[in-house]
RNA sequence: GGGUUGUUAGCUCAGUCGGUAGAGCGCUUCGUUUACACCGAAGAUGUCGGGGGUUCGAAUCCCUCACAACCCA
């Protein structure tokens, strides 16, 4: 059955994949055939998530890199597999949940949850891998491996073993000292209601405002407040009893811990040291805070005077560490003002006394302020609740509005004339729910410092003018979840971290010593920025789908000299281990005797109580312990887990040597580790790449990969990020329907040029589909002609005779080097690009077109056996960017001893190129497109054969059209040739290298057009001629230049002339004839 | 504010020892001749972002400015 016209992909693409499944052609290792390995791990995308254009991009490199290294006979795997995707999958089963109305996470319970997360899990399980099938991605399938597999309560069918490695992971650098848990500072979802590392946040600006208030000096205390100009020049002086604050969060205020200034402020200089109240809150307990002097503040930003709300800030957090200032936390888990604790009195109360006998410990006011020394433990402090009544349980939002209400209201408010109306505008300074006008405030407007501008109200005032509160409009940055989208909350919450700055070192030193390389180099450059400058990372997350963090907690307990025990219950102790029964053993050496799991963590109270009601029952007991009330009792100690999980990024960190069964000491472990490249978008460098290279070599001691290879974001064909909101998606998988995935793959490869961005046009996928039309129809054209007919694989070329079979088969080991060299580089457009010249631009364009005229004589049989030879090449090659043609081609052209997938990858190289077969078709083709072009130009009709006149012609030239006459006569529709002396009246000259050719066109040629022909050649020739002249008669370029330069310039002037001199030949006859 | 990258034909991009600029798409004209109209033939198109410097010679190296994108504060 003749072939089809073009490859039907959809029809072939499915049958074509399970027919390499059903041969296991992807297994590791399959088509071996040499000792060194080739591994790539996928970056295993989300479970629950669907294929889109980046990693359809992404996927097609590394499968262009793997088909390569299989068919080259490398032991090749590509590990396939998902990440468990924390945060996301969580959000997108409690979105499921929603809309099928089950009860929600909390209603549910932990355990009925994760089952739940399980059960959605599988709902998608195969979704991304027969997406990546339809890519034709080349993965061993039957590794696929999952970031949560072996976790327990992962169901029937979800075994393996990654999850005991992320905790043996977890429990190894515990025990190192390299894993941590503390009270700091993180970056807080209120949406999800966990913590998220600073990768996960998204800096962004908006519109925000910033107001200004007095803080009152404590005592009704007065200061000189100067300010001058850049000359010195005092320009404002005034004597004030409070200072100005600008803050862009006035809810925060609740929670100040001091006002800082700049030490070389001389503005603030006088008041350093003293006093100020917080003017929000009830009178009656307002704290006061210390003025103290410190290098954060900008002495040009706002007022230059800066509140320090410790726990709500980080550059805040960071002064109140400096200075030893107590960090008061406002808000609860969803970012609304706490409703816990004691009522707002006792617990400002206890704010109070505590923050009195601060002051007096750090010598801001005399002893004798307060009554006694004072402390509260950090959980203590945390417990105390400085909300006022009236805010509590409210939005932060809303909380901010009535501050600014409450203080403007009672006249703490900086105030600055309200601005003059204008038409059309509605000049009221706040809105109803506080908001500053959209209008610019008159500070902002001239430009002036808050102060300045505040400074001239006085005689305003008097004038009757109206004061409005200041609010300044302005951009600020937020930041934002990258997932929730909502505004992320600092929050002091207790968390673990990995001490990242102990582990650093290897990871830096890996890359610079080049054992990973990194390409394109820039990346090495943001790698290197990036960890030299390491924060900690916090890796515990307040989830319920991930690894459950093994560390449990039970109260302290400490051995008497006696043999009883004291409890303490306000302390914990912790312990880490593999598995809850080792953590059971470790407790029970520590308690005499083994505890009880409770399963959700107790609060202090529910601590307490239980502890009290137990040591009012008296039961028997071989431990005898004995209270901190001095009480005897026996009773059972209990314990818990912490109920937190680890950061995904924590367990995908360990993907390389996790799927490969890590620890267990598999062969495949040995074989494939470290991998040899990472292929990964160059947004996740620091998310997942940098903290592999930690982890692997903290784990293991040895790099996960030789190279990484980063490449940009695919975008739209207009540069833009792609996204649901604007509409610009491009689904891969409706690519796929469309074009085929070979079109897909090889635009792709084509795009993939060292950081570049990927801008995706659909234009030209089509492109490629068309490209893939033409190898087919090559062959197709071969078929015709009985060239598969008893076709043989061969890697070596037939033996040829005529030129341009010899050519062809030169022109393909030179694409072969090609092709290798830039996959051995990663330029995938580069590959991409000569095989498309090759295919298309030689093998097509012309050597199909050569083989014509030769089928037709002695040479056919050779001829038919170099195309089958060159078109198998074409197949060879071009199958790691497109499988699925190229495989069906294979099959379908003859018998063959492997498919495709498996065929071996040619070596061939410079000794295939017959140089002088080389030079002959190049002439040869340039005669063509010679006529070609003159006839074009000179409007003769394509069909019409031509008689043409041979005025000179040296050796080369007559051996080479002897050789070739029959393909030229026919490719330039040439009847005759003929030798001539000279060329006719009304004839068209023809100049080549060492020739002269006339097609005498009496009658049909314009003598003016073809003078105009001539000359705009010889006119452009010229110049390159000058050009050249100048260069060699210029004595610096020639005592300067290389040699080879300077010869090659002379080689190219001579022949230039010669062909100018033939021009000019030409036009001189052209000039007698007119 | 700091860092990284980019600015080349109408569009998207190559151009990695400095030697005088290329591809694909698009565009114009012509065309069904032993595969292919998802085709063929011919053709037009560039102050290589601006300025300065090094050099015999700069798209390429250096400085500077402008603009853009991304990352981190």
């Amino acid at each position: 059955m003749p072939m089809e016209k073009t490859f039907d992909a959809t029809e072939a693409e499915a049958r074509i994949y399970a027919a390499w499944e059903e041969a296991g052609a992807f297994r590791a290792g399959a088509n071996a055939s040499r000792p060194e390995t080739f591994c790539i791990m996928i970056p295993p995308p989300n479970v629950t998530g669907s294929l889109h254009i980046g990693h359809a991009f992404n996927n097609t490199l590394q499968d262009i890199l793997v088909r390569w290294h299989r068919m080259r006979g490398f032991d090749t795997l590509w590990q396939p597999g998902t990440d468990h995707a924390g945060i996301a999958t969580q959000m997108v089963t409690e979105r499921d949940m929603a809309l099928h109305q089950e009860p929600d996470r909390r209603t549910m319970g932990r355990e009925r949850f994760i089952a739940r997360v399980w059960e959605q899990k599988q709902k998608s399980r195969g979704t991304i891998a027969g997406q990546l099938k339809r890519l034709g991605a080349s993965c061993d399938w039957s590794r696929e491996a999952f970031t949560m597999s072996g976790a327990p309560g992962a169901p029937e069918g979800e075994a393996g073993n990654f999850h005991d490695a992320v905790i043996k992971v977890f429990v190894d650098l515990y025990a190192k000292g390299l894993i941590y848990r503390g009270k700091r500072l993180v970056n807080w979802d209120p949406q999800f209601e966990t913590a998220i590392s600073d990768l996960e946040v998204e800096n962004i600006e908006v519109p925000g405002h910033m107001w200004h208030f007095k803080y009152p000096l404590a005592g009704g205390e007065t200061y000189e407040y100067i300010e001058k100009d850049a000359d010195g020049t005092v320009t404002l002086r005034e004597t004030r009893d409070y200072i100005s604050i600008a803050t862009t969060r006035p809810e925060t205020m609740l929670g100040d811990g001091a006002v800082a200034v700049h030490p070389s402020d001389e503005r603030y200089a006088p008041i350093i040291g003293k006093l100020c109240e917080i003017p929000v809150g009830p009178k009656a307990q307002r704290r006061l805070i210390p003025i103290i002097a410190d290098e954060y503040p900008d002495p040009a930003f706002g007022s230059g005077a800066v509140k320090i709300t410790g726990a709500h800030d980080f550059n805040d957090y960071a002064v109140a560490m400096r200075h030893g200032i107590p960090c008061y936390r406002l808000m609860d888990t969803k970012g609304a003002m706490r409703a816990d604790g004691a009522p707002y009195a006792e617990a400002a109360g206890v704010a109070g006394r505590m923050s009195r006998a601060w002051l007096v410990a750090k010598g801001y006011v005399p002893a004798g302020f307060v009554e006694q020394p004072f402390a509260l433990s950090d959980s203590e402090v945390d417990a105390l609740n400085l909300v006022p009544d009236d805010l509590r349980g409210l939005d932060r939002f809303e909380a901010r509005r009535r501050v600014v209400d409450q203080i403007t209201a009672e006249g703490l408010a900086v105030m600055v004339p309200a601005p003059k109306p204008r038409p059309g505008l509605d000049p009221g300074p706040l809105t109803e729910t506080g908001r500053a006008a959209e209008d610019e405030t008159p500070g902002q407007a001239r430009g002036e410092t808050p102060s300045q501008a505040q400074g001239e109200v006085p005689g305003q005032a008097r004038d009757g003018v109206e004061l409005i509160p200041l609010v300044e409009s302005k951009p600020i940055m937020q930041p934002f979840g990258d997932r929730s989208k909502v505004v992320i909350e600092p929050m002091l919450t207790d968390q673990w971290f990995v001490d990242t700055a102990k582990i650093v070192e290897p990871a830096l030193e890996a890359v610079r010593t080049g054992r990973t390389k990194i390409i394109p180099p820039s990346g090495e450059k943001t790698y290197f920025h990036w960890l030299e400058n390491i924060e900690p990372w916090c890796i515990s997350r307040q989830l319920w789908w991930g690894h459950q963090i093994p560390v449990w907690y039970g109260p302290k307990v400490t051995l008497n000299a006696d043999g009883s025990r004291n409890i303490d219950l306000t302390h914990r102790i912790s312990v880490c281990a593999v598995t809850e029964l080792e953590a059971l053993n470790q407790f029970a050496e520590i308690y005499g005797s083994r505890p009880e799991i409770v399963s959700s963590p107790p609060s202090d109270r529910e601590f307490r109580e239980q502890y009290e009601s137990w040591l009012n029952v008296k039961t028997l007991s071989a431990a005898i312990y004995q209270s901190n009330q001095g009480k005897e009792a026996a009773f059972p100690l209990f314990v818990y887990r912490d109920p937190d999980v680890l950061d995904t990024w924590f367990s995908s960190g360990l993907w390389p040597i996790g799927t490969l069964d890590w620890p267990d000491p598999t062969p495949e472990l040995a074989r494939y580790f470290p991998t040899s490249v990472l292929v990964t978008g160059q947004d996740i460098l620091f998310f997942w790449v940098a903290r592999m290279m930690m982890m692997q070599l903290a784990v293991v001691n040895d790099i996960p990969f030789h190279t990484v290879y980063l490449h940009g974001l695919v975008r739209d064909a207009k540069g833009k990020k792609m996204s649901k909101s604007l509409g610009n998606v491009i689904d891969p998988l409706e690519i796929i329907d469309q074009y085929g995935a070979d079109s897909l793959r090889f635009a792709n490869a084509a795009m993939a040029s060292l950081g570049g961005v990927l801008k995706l046009d659909t234009q030209r996928i089509a492109g490629y589909r068309n490209f893939g039309t033409k190898l087919w129809n090559a062959c197709r054209f071969a078929e015709m002609n009985g060239v598969w007919d008893g076709h043989v694989t061969s890697a070596t070329p037939p033996a040829a005779t005529a030129t341009a079979n010899r050519w062809i088969i030169g022109e393909a080991a030179r694409v072969r080097a090609e092709v290798d060299a830039a996959l051995a580089g990663y330029r995938f457009d580069q590959a991409a690009t000569a095989l498309y010249a090759f295919v298309w631009g030689k093998v097509c364009d012309w050597y199909v077109e050569f083989a014509k005229p030769l089928f037709d004589g002695p040479q056919a049989a050779e001829t038919r056996a170099t195309m089958g030879w060159v078109l198998d090449q074409c197949m060879i090659l071009l199958h790691p960017i497109m499988p699925f043609i190229t495989e069906e081609l294979w099959q379908t052209t003859g018998t063959r001893a492997k498919m495709l997938v498996h065929a071996d990858w040619p070596d061939y190289g410079e000794e295939l190129v017959d140089a002088p077969a080389m030079r002959e078709m190049t002439w040869v083709i340039a005669l063509i497109e010679d006529i070609r072009s003159a006839r074009a130009q000179m409007h003769v009709p394509v069909g019409l054969k031509l008689d043409m006149l041979q005025l000179a012609l040296d050796e080369a030239g007559r051996t080479a059209w002897a050789r070739n006459a029959a393909l030229i006569r026919r490719l330039a529709r040439i009847e005759t040739l003929t030798e001539a002396p000279k060329a006719p009246k009304g004839a068209i000259t023809i100049a080549v290298e060492g020739g002269t050719f006339a097609l005498p066109l009496e009658g049909v040629i314009d003598i003016a057009e073809e003078k105009a022909r001539l000359a705009k050649t010889l006119e452009k020739l010229e110049k390159d001629l000058t050009g050249l002249r100048g260069r060699l008669s210029n004595p610096a370029f020639l005592a300067s230049a290389k040699e080879e330069v300077v010869d090659e310039t002379r080689d190219k002037l001579e022949q230039g002339e010669d062909e100018a001199g033939k021009l000019r030949a030409a036009l001189a006859r052209l000039a007698e004839l007119a």
